[in-house]
Parts: structure tokens; C-alpha cells; sequence
DNA sequence: GCAATTCCTACCATTTTGGTAGTATAATAT
DNA sequence: ATATTATACTACCAAAATGGTAGGAATTGC
């Protein structure tokens, strides 16, 4: 029961963004990845995901880099970490359960739980963790 | 963002032995192997952890087996799926978070998504899924 | 042209997940 | 007693996911 921490580097590399919304600068990955401690490389990665999003206004060369699109307030946790992650569904359907075996009669345990979390997610945005 | 097929295993064996807690009798994990489609080596595994926190009553020999030492509503979700799982935290704090940098500023997102997690989970028990 | 930057494609070590195998030990039915 | 049925314990293992790294190509600003 564990957040992979794609998910949380990415939250991060947001929250950098998000400080700097307000300099109206692009900000590169290099400074990204020195404020949080993190490689450029893996910092590269993640954001393969997240560009998908057209979250950020890019651009390259020197001073380039990215910006957010949009204001802080705008980005919800929720839809950042379900970006970054690929599998959404805390409890997908494996083989082993349904639909011969009684298994199945924890499905919506599961599946609640899996609202409760994207609730609690979709509640905040980044401008909640300036 | 996954929850381990682990807990949710745990989870199944409990139910089994829930819906079997009315007969008074000894239920082995070779019965809750076939009901379950769950190997009965695997389920060895998963009993460790479970054993470890006085949920049943044992027998070994013939006819023997599990049964639950409590109605199955005194069992909560919550604890089953945190005894089998190690890790109860879902965003243990890791190295390139804390405390140089900015990173942890998301702290209470993850920590309060932790406590959201366990509320709801500590909030169902295995009375909720017979 | 050069430096800074993103973009793209691979590769890879370690850990976790999801098991399996074999044997020892204990209790019970007969 | 002893054969049988269980749990208990120890060890091993393959595949996938996690958490990266490496190298270079493309693009842009100066």
C-alpha cells in the first residue's frame, strides 16, 4: 500500500513550477532538478507524462524551459498523480479474483476506496501547497 | 498507486473464514485454497503476517484448521490489510525529500491521504462483506 | 557558431511481487 | 501406535515494477 514515487517527484516538479507562476520565467529542468534534489534525468522522465497534459508553456533553448499554462489553482493533485502513473485503479482486476471464486464480494471495497482517494486528490490543488 | 495483492488476499482469506465463523468448526487453507483459487503455498505466506496478530483460533492434525477467535465485525479492514502489508505508510518519507529542498511541503498531502486511506478502511469490517 | 535547453531512445540494477518446493513438527482419528 | 492430516518453517526463484542512468539528436536564443 504504497504511492510509487513517480507520482510524488511529480506533485514536486509542479510545486516548482507553481512558485514560479507568478515570475512569469520559463524554469528548466536543471533548476528544477537542483531545488528538489533530484536528477535531470529521472526529472526528464516523469515528464514524459505530464506533457501529455498540456500542462506547460515550452520552450527550448537557452532561458527556455517550461511555465505553467495555468494558474496554481488550476492543476488538481488528482489529475497530476493519475497522469504520472499510468495505473489509476488502486485495486485492478487480477486473475486470481472473479468471477468463479467468492472473491469478487470485496470488489467495491476496493473500488470505494479508490473514490475515496481520488476525492481527497481531486480536493487540492497546487495552490493548497505554495 | 496500487494496493499489493497481498492485503487483498489477506482480505479474502478473512472473508472465508468469516463466512464460516457461524458453523464453530476448523476450516483449513487447503478448503480456503479451493474456494479461493489462491495456492495453498501462497496462502501459507500471507498467514504470517496474520497470524502474528491473534485473529484465530488453531488446530493442527485432522479436521483442523483456522477458525476466527472474534465475530467477524470485531475484524477491521484496516488492520488486516496493515498487518499484511509492512509498509503502513503510503508515502514513507525517502531521501530526496527532506529537508534541504522544498519537497517537503507536500508532506501533509501525502500524510493526509494516509489518514484517509486508514479512516476509510478502519471504517468497514468483515461483517460489511459476507 | 555555440551554448542551453528540450526531446527521444535505449539500457540497467535493485526491489517488490507473486509465487514454488521441501521438510519438520504437531495433533487427531482410527 | 501409527497413518493421516494439518500447520510451521526455511529456502529458493522468475517476472515485473521501480527508480534510475547514458547518449545523443533537435531546436532555439544569443
Amino acid at each position: 500500500m504504497k504511492i510509487s514515487t513517480k507520482g510524488r517527484y511529480a506533485v514536486i516538479i509542479m510545486m516548482e513550477l507553481a512558485r514560479n507562476y507568478k515570475n512569469d520565467t520559463y524554469m528548466s529542468l536543471n533548476d528544477i532538478a537542483l531545488n528538489s534534489d533530484i536528477s535531470l534525468k529521472y526529472l526528464e522522465k516523469i515528464m514524459i507524462n505530464l506533457k501529455k497534459e498540456n500542462y506547460f508553456i515550452v520552450s527550448k533553448g537557452s532561458n527556455g524551459g517550461y511555465k505553467l499554462a495555468y494558474s496554481p489553482d488550476k492543476y488538481k493533485i488528482g489529475d497530476i498523480v493519475r497522469a504520472s502513473e499510468e495505473e489509476t485503479q488502486v485495486a485492478p482486476c487480477i486473475n486470481s479474483m472473479c468471477p468463479k471464486t467468492n472473491n469478487c464480494k470485496t470488489f467495491p471495497l476496493w473500488k470505494e476506496l479508490n473514490d475515496v482517494i481520488n476525492n481527497y486528490l481531486d480536493s487540492k490543488t497546487l495552490a493548497d501547497y505554495l
